[in-house]
RNA sequence: GGGCUGGUAGCUCAAUGGUAGAGCAGCAUCCUUUUAAGUUGUUGGUUCCGGGUUCGAAUCCCGGCCAGCCCA
């Protein structure tokens, strides 16, 4: 063996990281061309245990290193797997003394599989005595501290894999996450929906009032929108005979950034053909309580969570509270005629209220102005709010009692709107008009594909969206939907 | 887009104009049932980047980059 030249590289761990692999490499052992068999992810491996007979289970482990406690002869270390983590007992008696040594020279971060069985220690932590262990990454780099973990928020969300490593909440919240899709998928498909995929390039982007993304297309020449909502689509099929239906589908608004917004998010949207929004209504419902119920899991056996912005309990369990938009305003406003003043008065009205307004605004908006900002907020337990004005949401049908507002719904929970729900507008003349006259000048927006479709008969229909990025910050009392997206949108690294 | 706050060792944080420190991690040492394991010793810095002020700048000023919060 050459001599190393005298530099001091003790200080400089991912130098000695390479120096280790490379000594490994030249011993005939290259960490990279090994593999284990995962038989067993740590949750389910502890469970194996009977207690009073200890090492009788085999398991067979795998994961990263992430806690050492050397104690000379023997050392307890703690791997993380997808499930959690578990710990190994290593003794040199037991696997020898080469092995040992190798053992020794692992580091944080190192992944390795291990063989052994199971015994319970003296204070009581299930743990596996290993037999064999086989290193089958090397870690370069070191781990983040093991006690305060990942704080700085730029490296949690652009090293998403870090914090996933070292905060066990993250993990936790972000895997509840993925649970409360897959629960969605099932609670629909228990119920006949179909789900789909429909195009994210679109030539038109409608079906929300929002600013797209434009992309462009080379082979065709021409440019594209990333949709800013999946209705239009969803409704084609339901012309076309799909009669429930639903896409989970990633959704692009080109507009600001924020707690509450990424550039690109989640969002269910469910159309039922026959229904209507009072059936959107039982369908949230029962999603939400079973969500709550089988994934969530308050430890009190109850259908409550904490909210985090008030320190409130939402409770799922009770009567859900439905209230018109109308008297929402009327009662905030303290004006029992407020939808019979002029704008002016309005205008008094919400300034009134200390909200600012823009004068050029309609008089839907100065009023929702008051919803938005003074309403909504307040509406923490579970609220249906009913009958909106007709000018908020073109794609309904309009109530049959009062021509002024439609049949819809916003469920609004933790001061949130969690889901918007319709009777679809499927008269295709009314559609067209409300199109028009929503688009103004820029008649170029509207998707005249859609009526054409609509022409040929769409079943009436219920139909409703819901935002999972919100909804999972309900569920999981995140601060900022940067906290229930794996890997947020932020500017281009430093 | 505007305002405020922040960026110091691999990580978590100190140092308010005068020799850049601590804990963890690392390195070396002792320890064969530990639980943030413990013991003894010890290495490690482009103080985000670029200018400026000053005898002297992590610190003050200007510009930039990135992030967080609030507002639009």
């Amino acid at each position: 063996m050459s001599d190393l030249p005298p530099v001091d590289i003790s200080h400089d761990q991912h130098a000695m990281r390479r120096s280790k692999l490379a000594e490994m490499r030249a011993g005939g052992f290259d960490p990279f061309r090994a593999s284990v068999e995962q038989k067993h992810f740590s949750g389910d491996a502890m469970k194996l245990h009977v207690d009073g007979q200890d090492n009788v289970v085999s398991v067979a482990v795998a994961g990263r290193l992430v806690t050492i406690r050397d104690m000379g002869k023997s050392q307890f270390v703690k791997i993380l797997d997808q499930q959690g983590q578990i710990q190994l007992y290593v003794k040199r008696d037991v696997i020898g003394d080469e092995a040992y040594a190798a053992f020794k020279k692992l580091d944080l971060g190192d992944i390795l599989g291990a063989t052994g069985t199971l015994f319970k220690t003296k204070t009581g932590e299930i743990t596996v005595r290993v037999e064999r262990c086989t290193l089958v990454a090397k870690a370069l780099r070191p781990l983040p501290e093991k006690w305060h973990g990942l704080s700085d928020a730029e490296q949690v969300y652009r090293q998403r894999y870090l914090d996933l490593i070292v905060n066990a909440e993250s993990r936790a919240r972000l895997m509840l996450r993925s649970r409360v899709v897959s629960h969605i998928r099932r609670f629909l498909e228990a119920q006949q929906f179909i789900e789909v995929e429909t195009p994210v390039l679109e030539s038109t982007a409608g079906g929300a009032a929002a600013r797209p993304f434009k992309t462009h297309h080379n082979a065709l020449g021409v440019d594209f929108f990333l949709r800013i909502a999946t209705e239009l689509r969803l409704k084609r099929l339901l012309v076309g005979g799909y009669d429930r239906v639903f896409e989970i589908g990633r959704i692009f608004r080109n507009e600001g950034v924020s707690r509450k917004h990424n550039p690109e998010f989640t969002m269910l949207e469910v159309y039922q053909a026959y229904s209507d929004h009072r059936g959107m209504m039982t369908l949230i419902k029962d999603m939400l309580t079973t969500l709550i119920r089988d994934v969530v899991k308050p430890e009190d056996g109850s259908l409550k969570i904490k909210h985090a912005a008030s320190g409130q309990e939402i409770d799922f369990g009770g009567e859900w509270r439905e209230v018109n938009y109308k008297d929402l305003i009327c009662e905030a406003t303290g004006d029992a005629e407020w939808f019979a003043r002029s704008k002016a008065e309005k205008i008094a009205g919400v300034e009134k209220l200390g909200l600012s307004v823009n004068p050029a605004w309609e008089e839907f908006e100065i009023t929702n102005e008051i919803f938005s900002k003074k309403i909504e907020p307040t509406l923490i337990q579970p609220t249906f709010v009913m009958k909106l004005p007709k000018e908020l949401c073109p794609l309904a049908k309009i109530s049959l009692d009062d021509p002024t507002t439609i049949d819809v719904f916003e469920l609004t929970i933790g001061g949130m709107e969690v889901a918007p729900a319709y009777s679809e507008q499927n008269d295709p003349d009314v559609q067209r008009a409300m199109f028009e006259a929503q688009a103004g000048e820029e008649k170029q927006n509207i998707d005249y594909d859609f009526l054409l479709a609509l022409e040929h008969g769409m079943p009436p229909a219920g139909g409703m969206g819901v935002g999972i990025d919100r909804l999972c910050i309900l569920l999981t009392g995140a601060e900022s939907i940067r906290d229930v997206i794996l890997f947020p949108q932020l500017r281009p690294g430093a």
